[in-house]
DNA sequence: TAAACAGTTGAACAACCATTCAATCGTCCA
DNA sequence: TGGACGATTGAATGGTTGTTCAACTGTTTA
């Protein structure tokens, strides 16, 4: 394994993204299924303002995405990597 | 993939460890090669200070162990599970 | 024993961050 | 068009966190 100096920045700055529980329960949320953001503040019990401000980091680290559908924005996993990011910090934990 | 609320803020936690350049380097510095505190210090051009502050709360997350051998404190990683997380984010971050 | 060395610890401070609140934007429908 | 709904945004705030500094602990060696 060899990584440089900005490679292990850019690692922090994913895991910080990862690193909090807001953002997990959202992540989490998401895998399987598309959620708008009211169903994913219901399911957080937490403010619409405060789910779109983490959905606003969650987005610049491209860990989601989302398309408009009439009123309402949908969100989901960018990828299959962050589902594995999950799994693997799950199975950390469980150890 | 199930999980529940206490294993997502356990995952968040995990992640949030990781979630810092210096402990990042740090890890990174200590795979493969068991080094002393000031070792560390003198890679990274810190502090032996800050650098034991950060190895307390790696230590904390059981993702360093240490031993003391005369007067030094040689530190490694606790587990392989430790580089395969650091590669997985490289992996994401490489993309 | 005393000095030197390796490392730890706690307090303090500045920087960062998550949530709240209020205002605003964009889309739909009456 | 105007109101209602879903969502975003910016400022403010309380809490958290990483580093520094100084004091301290433990170990070796002269």
């Amino acid at each position: 394994m060899f990584a440089d100096e900005q490679e292990l920045i850019d690692v922090a700055e994913l895991y910080r993204v990862f690193g909090d529980k807001t953002r997990v329960t959202i992540l989490y949320t998401l895998t399987d299924t598309e959620k708008c953001v009211n169903d994913i503040a219901t399911a957080l019990n937490m403010t619409l303002s405060a789910v779109s401000h983490q959905l606003r980091i969650l987005k610049q680290a491209h860990l989601v995405r989302y398309r408009r559908v009439g009123k309402n924005a949908l969100y989901s996993l960018s990828d299959d990597h962050v589902r594995t990011i999950l799994e693997q910090g799950l199975e950390h934990v469980r150890e």
